[in-house]
DNA sequence: GCAAGATTGGCAATCGTTTTCCAGGAGGTC
DNA sequence: GACCTCCTGGAAAACGATTGCCAATCTTGC
């Protein structure tokens, strides 16, 4: 293994010389020592010790990303965004998977604290039970005492910047939009009753039904993924539009409703929430409320890395969603 | 930021002690101290510096992984494999995205050694490009001289771990398959040219329908992405069935036909490779050759950890594809 | 030609662990 | 009771960088 040590033996320096010539930049080296040393490092093939300089240096260079599931369309299209801009930045993105537990999502905090990486990035609903939350705000606090940053692309609750959806909003406009089709009676794929971002957009769809004088949807609990929503679909009774508060579910119930012959959007109109990315290319196209999800996760970042004084109100960017019919809804 | 040092002074006992309790594990210490050390590290919020820890060992406990496209579902399902194994390991992962750029691929593997990861996993086709291999060969041999394990998934020729997924075979399947639907006129989006993973399954397709006495197939290039499979099969003439080299342009395919008023399968079947997630959900069903995306990135991954002799030859585990017929094909 | 200031190079302390080696005490055998 | 072994705890030397400080050299203005 070549250290920086051989490097400036080779290249007849000392090691402050070759340090700052390699790694370091604030200070200057004379041209004919920099190439010497520039030329001994690579033909040695001398690679920074990332450790050695993390541990010199107080600071690395990764950041940390928890999200529940890469392999759902809406965590990767966060992750990529977030990940173009590390790679701006020159850093690396250390990604933890909780799968939903929120127990892994602490551990995994307080992994990547251990790491001390820059900042961690925290996506997806947060859950609807304090102590859990509590426990998660204190190993968060714990790593932000010393230097880290946090940022989230969710609920605002941990006193963290947070890029947040309209949740509510986005149902409430999809609600709008829906029952200007002429729709009457809904049914709600509503999720887990304790995720979050699952009740706020039930609550935004079910309040704007309330304001325009509509009867209450019939409520649907399930999981937040595909097969929540295919099973949850099949117990929709008497509905001529059904919401889903988030796409994946939405192509479950699809699939639930082409199983058993009903069709979309005649039999049936139905809705999701996101905008993901493989929508595209689904038929009939779904109808759906849009999120720019590669930009918030973006955005996300930049907001734990922005250089900005202490004990500050965290800062809370709200990004709308916009309500995109396509043919898997149509007027009654 | 309390270290070891502190909890090991608020515990009352040793650096050593306080290690050897709490990080390192080959000595034993008495009953008592160890709680008192436990105790401490708790009260204290102690956290591991793994810098300071990697660097002292000599050996971190992260892995890097290096895709092309994390959005993209193929990778997503290999990452998601790998990240099981991960996991279990006790180990993080670290993801770079070279978005299909071989000089970043290149520079990743040169970061990654700098992180001094335990192991790096390449995913994603090779190319065809002799420089370009070489010089990514030698960036992972300066990795491995010190220390560094490599796996690959795709073709072995980088004298790493390999899992191989049996492209030609599995194509030729796939043709012989199609043939047996009484397809005679096919034609192939080809992706690429100087993809590996193209080629090999353009050659095993085509050299299928060669042995069947069939007519050689009309090859169409383009990108190996959903937009290549658009355009590509818009350039597709006379043919009763369109293979496509992997799915994301199989789907790509499908709406460009779709576009077009082309139905699938009346007008033309479609068929693709790799059968990833998102297709399950898609109208047609797709035929495709079936690889167990996640298995291959957690065995690469498990190939890269296991303890192994030196100087032996590289491992290369070839998985076979599994023939899919569904409804995007049908007998002519 | 000289003092003042600006550059540039090097020494050595430091970051937070792990781990080797050493010492002292407990327990067993003759 | 002497001797040997085994076990446990601590002191201190790595691990490979960064960086504050000092010294030497080079400019520059007068």
């Amino acid at each position: 293994m070549v250290t920086l040590e051989d490097v400036a033996r080779h290249a007849g320096v000392s090691l402050a010389t070759a340090s700052r010539v390699l790694n370091g930049s604030t200070r200057q080296v004379g041209a004919s020592l920099r190439a010497k040393v520039e030329q001994a490092a690579q033909q040695l093939g001398y690679r920074t010790n990332v450790a050695a300089q993390t541990l010199a240096r107080g600071a690395s260079n990764v950041i940390g990303l928890v999200v529940h599931d890469l392999t759902d369309p809406y965590f990767a299209a966060l992750a990529d965004g977030a990940m173009r801009v590390a790679e701006d930045q020159g850093m690396m993105v250390m990604v933890a998977t909780t799968h939903r537990d929120p127990e892994r999502e602490i551990a995994y905090v307080a992994t990547l604290n251990a790491q001390r990486v820059r900042a961690v990035l925290l996506s997806g609903s947060r859950i609807a039970d304090p102590a859990v939350t509590r426990r998660l705000r204190e190993e968060l606090d714990r790593y932000r005492q010393t230097g880290g940053r946090v940022a989230c692309v969710g609920q605002a609750l941990l006193g963290t910047d947070t890029v947040t959806p309209g949740n509510a909003e986005g149902a409430a406009d999809l609600a709008r939009a829906l029952a200007g089709l002429g729709h009457r009676r809904f049914a709600v794929l509503a999720g887990p009753p304790w995720l979050i971002t699952a009740q706020d957009r039930v609550a935004g769809f079910t309040g704007a039904l309330a304001e325009l004088g509509l009867p209450a949807p019939q409520l649907v609990h399930g999981t937040f993924d595909r097969d929540g929503g295919y099973t949850a679909a099949a117990e929709v009774t008497d509905a001529t539009c059904v919401f889903a508060v988030n796409d994946v579910m939405a192509v479950g119930a699809l699939a639930s409703f082409r199983d058993r012959g009903i069709r979309v959007p005649q039999d049936v109109s139905v809705a999701g929430f996101d905008d993901i990315a493989t929508l595209r290319d689904l038929v009939p196209a779904l109808t759906t409320v849009r999120l720019p999800l590669a930009d918030m996760g973006a955005r996300a970042l930049e907001l734990a890395l922005e250089a900005v004084e202490e004990a500050r109100e965290p800062r809370v960017e709200r990004v709308a969603g916009e309500v995109v019919l396509r043919e898997s809804t149509r007027p009654v």
